[in-house]
DNA sequence: GCAGATTAAGGTACGGTTAACACAGGATAA
DNA sequence: TTATCCTGTGTTAACCGTACCTTAATCTGC
């Protein structure tokens, strides 16, 4: 490996000449800068990035911590945070934390080593421990998706939840589905908390008032809603339509209704939440709410940007608008049993 | 944030019998340890990655090549390289190429510059450029999932993908399925032409040949399957199945089966590759091969460590066995139209 | 009691790049 | 002519941890 002494022996400069050759080109003269890269080409060389970095005090990188990548979702989101991470001369670090507090320590910790400038947090964890929180205060730190307690805090991108599942429910109100059942994701999960509120919202409007039986809680995962679903199904009086709070549990809870015969959206009407791909091949097409997940990510690779810069945030909380995407697993249902 | 330096002074002795006491405790003595270790505690004292990283020359990371993150097995593979990573000591730089020629090279850059150690390649690209060759000679190189020709002259792990496709065919064989389409990737690929080989084989063996007019290329997107579907449908004569070479592409088909009025199996059976989570939620689940994933991406990880330590590779060319996954989109057909 | 071995700890060069500072020589303005 | 400024380039220190080389002290065995 070629280094700039080299290359300044070569071009017969210093090497701080070469350096500012390279990174300031109109700070030497044109005749010096040809020499230098000439020399620079036969050397081969390339500068050391590990000696920049450390010279630097920056790694140009920063972690994302997510719960799993293989989620389609949060691979979406982190597709984003790629692109945006990219054009701002960032590498991206992959913390798969497995839901493992101890795994997500050591990528957190990454910040603390200076091996990383910073990290988007796509899960929620809590409570702080005293290593997060002296965490939070060093390194830059912004979360997306799921902000972690209200008032956050710190910087969060995320969707308007509560806003779209009012905006989902209304839609299955309008069907004159009133009784309605909904498969959540963890209860302690705030955004669980944001989207069952936004239901509230919707349903108190109508005068209606969400039957504690007809809540069923999931992990997000399709088994998971499959075996929701047939929960809400034992109940004495079957539900017309079943919000589930992502796109997985909703593709589980259609698999389920179809074992037990029930047709979709005749019997029964389903509603996911993500607009992940599948939902525009499953059959039949399913009703959900589209987050803009690429979106979300370079909007917080975006906000992350600015605070590795040591620049203040325009604003603390992003909110992305969600966009109602209606289609055939949600109409009115037609034969009343 | 202290350094070595501020811990040395703190503890009263030199930097060296710091740096000792945390990476080789046993030699100094436990009263020094003692006090040493009170010191970091004191000065909140982290070493510094980016020194080490520099100072030994590695970067402790290695680039995992991705031509899009979002695609559930690409993404499923990465979850094993990752695990495998983490456990190796490895941190893990996300390297979504979007196919982008010039994405590939500026994070192949990595591996010249020390930010990176080695790098792990999840599609195919061909051919090589010059830097590409410099890259390939002077950085450690794991090709997983994709090898790019033959013989590869580069250390591969991937699945059988021939035998793979055999027995898939073999199976829509003692079916009765006689008259079989096949939806392909993109004609280039090599897996494509393995599997396209697989295929061949059992057709061969059975005294049968594959129609040139029931062969459609997609791109592995659930659009691209659905378009090909359609375009199969026009033969004169209908396919008894289908056979496509990823469940994306599967459960295109699927849906534009189902959107023909046709059903699966009775009337058209499908099989896809892969295995991905959904292929067992589809209606009718999806008969497929599975690949081991996370497996591949250990040991494409396992491998590249090896090549990392200047270690030579056991066996360049790593093989994994699949597994055929029947369920009910293969059946014999019932009612001959 | 002494040579030689062992243990504990200190001192410091090294790695590659760059920022800060220094300096020389030429141009400009008074 | 001289003071001032500018341009282009060189010199050097700093970034931080580690590994090697010493040195000092203690121990072992004869």
């Amino acid at each position: 490996m070629s280094t700039i002494r080299i290359v300044s022996k070569l071009a017969g400069v210093s090497t701080a000449t070469v350096s500012r050759a390279l990174k300031n080109p109109q700070l030497v003269s044109p005749d010096t800068r040809q020499r230098v890269m000439q020399a620079v080409q036969t050397a081969g060389y390339r500068p050391n990035q590990l000696a920049r970095n450390f010279s630097s005090g920056k790694a140009y990188a920063m972690v994302v911590l997510v719960p799993n990548v293989a989620n389609p979702f949060f691979s979406r989101v982190i597709r984003g945070i790629e692109q945006e991470a990219q054009a701002c001369g960032y590498a991206v670090l992959l913390g798969d934390t497995q839901g493992s507090v101890s795994r997500e320590q050591e990528y957190a910790r990454m910040g603390l080593t200076s091996q990383a400038d910073g990290l988007i947090q796509l899960d929620s964890r809590y409570p702080f421990s005293d290593e997060d929180r002296e965490l939070a205060s060093t390194v830059p730190f912004v979360n997306a998706c799921e902000r972690i307690a209200e008032p956050a805090g710190y910087p969060v991108v995320e969707l308007d939840n509560r806003g779209a599942a009012r905006a989902l429910t209304q839609h299955l109100l309008d069907l004159n589905l009133t009784r309605l059942a909904v498969i959540t994701g963890p209860a302690n999960s705030p955004i669980v908390r944001a989207r069952l509120a936004g239901m509230q919202d919707a349903l108190l409007a109508a005068g209606l008032m969400l039957n504690p039986a007809a809540l069923a809680e999931g992990n997000f995962s399709m088994q998971s809603g499959h075996d929701a679903a047939l929960q809400l199904l034992q109940q004495s009086e079957r539900p017309q339509a079943i919000f589930c709070m992502n796109d997985e549990m909703a593709i589980g809870a259609m698999r389920c209704l179809r074992q037990q015969g029930l047709r979709i959206p005749q019997d029964i009407a389903i509603a996911g939440f993500d607009n992940i791909e599948y939902a525009a091949f499953t059959e039949p097409g399913l009703t959900t709410i589209d987050q803009p997940a690429e979106q979300l990510g370079r909007q917080a690779m975006r906000a992350l940007y600015q605070l590795m810069q040591g620049k203040p945030l325009a604003q603390q909380h992003i909110v992305l608008p969600y966009q109602l995407v209606v289609r055939d697993s949600t109409a009115a249902i037609t034969d009343k049993k």
